[in-house]
Order: C-alpha cells, then sequence, then structure tokens
DNA sequence: GCATATCAAGAAAACGTTTACAAGAGATTT
DNA sequence: AAATCTCTTGTAAACGTTTTCTTGATATGC
C-alpha cells in the first residue's frame, strides 16, 4: 500500500513537504504542490486516516448511539443526522446496543475514549450508570428525548407535552369531545410520560373529569394497543374517542374497532401521535400529532457540531422541537 | 488523558506487559496479571483504539454505504447488518452519497484506503467509473442487489425473477386471472428490470399475450404508481389485475382505484412486490411477494466476515435470497 | 556590505499502541 | 556441571501521519 513516504522519494522531497502539499499549508512552493499532488495521484495515493487521526487526536465521526435499529422513526432520525454529518465531512457510526442495557453503558463508553468526536444518544431512560458515565463524559454528547432528567447534558427533544395538550384542547373545543379515553405508553419512557401529563392537563384546563378505567397502557406496539383497546370496548360506558400515545398503537385500535364491528368516527374516535407514514395510508386516514422526526435528528447533530466547534466550554442547551396537527377522518369534523 | 504508560509506571512493569496483560496473553504471570488489570481499572483506563488500529492494521468497523438514508428498505436491511457485526464485535459505519453519484465513487475510495475492514456497498446501479473501483478493490466488499452485471464481487440479492414469475403464475393458474396489468420500475435498477422478466416469462409459459398498453413505469414510489394506474384506468379494455413492482406503487394503485371509485378486488386486483410494513395495513390487506428484508442484511453482513476473516482469496459467491408469498384481500379468492 | 527578516524545506519528535527480538532467571537434560 | 530449554519481562521498532523546531538561502533595511 502507497504511503507518504513513497510520495516523498518520487517527488524528492522530504515526508513533511508532502504532508504540507496536501493539507494546502502555504509555506510550500507552488511548483513543488504541484509536482507533490501529480505524483500522488500517479502513485495512487490517499493517506492513511488511522494515522492521521492518531496524531490529530479527531476522527470526523460522530457516533449514533440507540437500543435498537430499525424502525420508522430511527430510519427518519438518522436522515437528520446523516445530512448534517455529510454536510460538515463527518462519518456516521451506529452503535445500537441490542436492547442490552450495560452494553449501552460499555459502547458509550469505549467510543468516548477513542475514535469518535462526538455522540447522539437516543434512550428512552437513563440508568444510574449511564447517568454516572455522562456526568464525567469528556466527549460533546447531545442526547435524544432526554429533556429534563438530566439537565448536565444536551438534549434535543420533542415537545411532547404542548403537542398533546394542543391535540386535546383541540378535540374537546373545536370538536366538541367531553369523553376522552387514553392509551398510554411505557411508564419509563420520556415521551409516554410527558404525552400523559398533556391530556391530563387539558382535561383539567377544559373542567374534563378524568374516567381511570379508560387509561391503559399499550406498550408503544400494535398489538398493545389493540388489546387495551379491546378492553376499553368492552366496558360499559365507553369514551367517544381514544387518543393513543403514538400511532402504532392507534393502528392497534383500528384492528380493535374493526373487528367490535364499530366504524371510525362514527361510533368512536381514534386519535394517534408521531404522524407516522403508515397514518396517511390507513383508512380513514388518521389524525395525529405531527412530529418533525428528521428535524429531531437534525437538530441533534447541529447541537453536536457546535459543541465540537467551539473551543471553550459551552453552555449546555435543551433545544424543543414543536409539533403540528394533522386532521384525518379518523375524528369527527370539526363543529361550526 | 490516561494511557498506557501511566498504567506501566503505576504498576512498575514495562508498557509492553501491560499490553500483553490487557490482550489476555498467556506468557504473562497470573499475578502480575492481576496486579495490571486492578490498576488499569483504578484508573479508568481505556486502550486508544486509534492507535490500535494503526499497529494492526485491523478497524473492527464495516461500512455501509448506500445512496440515501432512510425508509423502510434501508432501516431494515440496516437491522440485518447490524445484527451480524455486532456479533462478530464489529462496529457499523454508515455512509451515504446523498444520492450523488461521484460522492458514493469517493466515499468507496475513500474508505477503501483506511478506516474500515469490509463494505457493504448497496447500488440500485453501477457506473462505468464504479466498475473500475471495484474491479481494482483490496477492501473485502459485498454488494447488494448487484448480481448479474459484475460477476467479479460478491453479490446478496433477493430472487427477483422466481419470486415474480412464481407470484404471477400462481395469479393465472391458481386464480384464474388472465388479463393481467404491470406497472414497472425506473429501467436503470436492477431489482425492477428482474421483475419486469418474471411477469413476461411467465406470462409466455402460460400461453398468455402480453397487451403493451397495460406496461407503465411508475418510478417505484406512491405517487408514480397512483399516475400509472390512472392511466390504465381510464383505457377502454383494462386489465383484471394489476403487478405492482413493488409495494409503493400498488399503495398508489389504491389511491387510483379509489378516485375511479372501482372496488379491489372485485373490479380489479392488485398485487404487490417487497411486503412492506404498510401493505398489512391498507385495507384490503396486499397481496404481495414477501421479501425477508432483515436476511438481506443479514446474509451480506455473513458473506463479508467469512471474506474479511479468511486469510487466503476466497471466490466469489452470489447469494440469492428466496421470496414468499403474502395473499391478501387485494386478490379474488382462490378456485376451487 | 553587514545584520536581520522572510521563506521553503528538512529532521525529528510525537500520537499510543502491538510485537519481534533480546535477555535473564530458573528448570531440565545430558 | 555444562548445555539447553522454558518462561517471564523488557527494549525498541514499527504503524503513517502531523507539526515543532532547525537550517540554509534569499531578500530587505540600514
Amino acid at each position: 500500500m502507497v504511503n507518504i513516504k513513497d510520495v516523498a522519494k518520487q517527488a524528492n522531497v522530504s515526508i513533511a513537504t508532502v504532508s504540507r502539499a496536501l493539507n494546502n499549508n502555504k509555506s510550500v512552493l507552488p511548483e513543488t504542490k504541484q509536482k507533490i499532488l501529480k505524483i500522488a495521484k500517479e502513485l495512487n495515493y490517499t493517506p492513511n486516516l488511522i494515522a492521521r487521526n492518531l496524531i490529530t487526536q479527531k476522527t470526523n465521526v460522530i457516533a449514533f448511539i440507540l437500543p435498537e435499529v430499525g424502525g420508522d422513526y430511527f430510519s427518519e432520525i438518522i436522515r437528520g443526522v446523516d445530512e448534517v454529518a455529510f454536510n460538515s465531512n463527518y462519518q456516521l457510526l451506529v452503535a445500537s446496543s441490542h436492547s442490552q442495557r450495560n452494553t449501552m453503558e460499555t459502547t458509550l463508553k469505549f467510543l468516548e475514549k477513542s475514535r469518535v468526536d462526538g455522540i447522539i444518544l437516543m434512550l428512552p431512560s437513563l440508568s444510574d450508570q449511564m447517568k454516572d458515565i455522562l456526568a464525567n463524559h469528556t466527549t460533546p454528547i447531545v442526547a435524544i428525548n432526554g429533556e429534563g432528567e438530566f439537565p448536565a447534558i444536551n438534549t434535543v427533544g420533542i415537545d411532547n407535552f404542548q403537542g398533546t395538550y394542543s391535540m386535546i384542547s383541540f378535540l374537546i373545543n373545536s370538536l366538541g369531545y367531553s369523553k376522552l379515553g387514553l392509551i398510554k405508553g411505557p411508564s419509563y419512557n420520556y415521551d409516554a410520560t410527558k404525552r400523559r401529563k398533556g391530556f391530563l392537563k387539558a382535561l383539567k384546563d377544559n373542567n374534563i373529569s378524568h374516567n381511570e378505567d379508560w387509561e391503559i397502557e399499550g406498550g408503544f406496539s400494535v398489538t398493545g394497543g389493540e388489546l387495551a383497546c379491546s378492553r376499553i370496548l368492552s366496558l360499559n360506558e365507553k369514551p367517544e374517542v381514544i387518543f393513543a400515545c403514538n400511532d402504532m398503537m392507534a393502528a392497534g385500535c383500528y384492528k380493535a374497532i374493526q373487528s367490535f364491528n364499530l366504524n371510525i368516527p362514527d361510533d368512536i374516535g381514534v386519535v394517534g401521535f408521531d404522524h407516522v407514514f403508515l397514518s396517511e395510508f390507513i383508512t380513514p386516514k388518521l389524525t395525529t400529532v405531527h412530529v418533525p422526526t428528521v428535524d429531531i435528528g437534525r437538530e441533534a447533530a447541529k447541537l453536536l457540531f457546535k459543541q465540537i466547534n467551539s473551543e471553550e466550554e459551552t453552555s449546555v442547551e435543551h433545544t424543543k422541537i414543536s409539533t403540528g396537527f394533522i386532521i384525518g377522518g379518523s375524528t369527527k369534523s370539526q363543529k361550526k
């Protein structure tokens, strides 16, 4: 494999000069530079990045660490991260812990020490040991969806509370619903708990009492949502609309409602959260809270690079991404 | 940052011994090893991977290069790759060319030279320059979906031809269809052209003539499929069933058919290819060719590691992944 | 015309490891 | 008892760059 020495020998200069020529250092004569570049090209030389990384203490790689690879959410976020990284001339290392908690910790520690210039961490929750590691971290880190729990590190997240609050208020005030059910997500999941809080607050602020029987956990999955919805539909008194804390569970509701031979939205309304691709294709189209998923990745990456590129210590930042509304056919139409 | 020297000093041994202890070299006294490991832990020492990579000429990183990050297909394939890489103790670098052709080439060249031990390449087609690079490659490479076009490099792909052929034969022989339309994909796309060939061969082998008017390009997208389907529906003589070369275009067909106020499958049948997540949720459920997407990633990674781990030159391999059938409600029910 | 500033290029150190080779001690063979 | 082998550890080279510090030459100022 051809290295800098070969180029230097061929060009009759020292390796230092070759290095300078390749890095556009001003203190190399234009003609020398041309000669070196020409020879480098002829020999098909490209610098060894590992060696460069070792000496410069920089890798131009950022890591994206998450529990599980796959799915819509992942693929959209990584798209945003990739876009920004690409424009900043960075490469992206994807590290999944395969849902093993302590693997996530080791991975993080592992990467912190070397190899990557920054880390984007996507975690549903934080273990104590993880907090410990984050507290003593040296590599720039941005966490997605960790807001509130750990003020010491940068975070980017969607406004779960406000998004839910607005949607529920809309259901009550503009669509006239007054009996609302809730299919919530796992309690250890930040997004899930924030959405539940938004739901409850909106009810309270609109003087609507919350029926405990209408609140069931659906595990953020299609089947979980289906099960939860079935239980609600089996009750004597049913809600007029069900707010599922994510679209997957809302899709589960569709299945349950179909198997009960009921109609959406005439018999019961369904509302989701996330605005996943699927939500546009199920019939009727789902009313849901739009989440600009790609933006989450973009913002996280931007924040990370801001940290990486500033020499002095930057203050911790928390970016909140606002949500939007998608009005589909799964809720009754607007009151006049 | 604590390095191997610090550990050596603290333990009163040479850095060589520390290195050996950490790498489980047998020729280090158990008590010495214990002492070293203890001190390493106390000092919170982890070896610098870059330095290790430089000397060992190995990075334990593989790259996954593709035109565009995002979407279902990507996310499933990367899941398979990640799974195998994880089990082999490898990290995964994702490099998108953002659809810029020559960026893909540079990226490839770039990575070839250093940094990664192997490359998985996902490409819809091969430019001449790309072929040139691949011919002179030194790093182990596996291409996804490049089969046939470039025998010199390892490939993993699904059996597009057989998958389509079987499905079309089934439509004709078991369901009794005899008038079949085709919405094909882009002509530069391997998968698309192979699927078209399977379609045509099945028709021929079953003595069914192919109506050129019923063959339209849909660009592999939802809107493309919708447009193509609309054109077919506007014809005087329509087919009984439309085979869309992927599920996205099939979903587009649903939209077009709805807007023509026709019923699936009574007025016209729709069949897709890919079995994407979505296909299970549209109504009626789509009849489609199942593609084990995760397996593609898995097999590609396995093949790559086989290459990486064998010292002698291995022969080129082409792995073909077989497809399956999903019978939904978008086609008429089986003849008795 | 001499001291000084400027400039291009080279020598060598540095980054943090792994590993080939050497060395010394103790055990084993002849 | 000398020779050989084995076992543990140390010394130093190597990986391929970047960069600091020199060096020598030429230009500039007086």
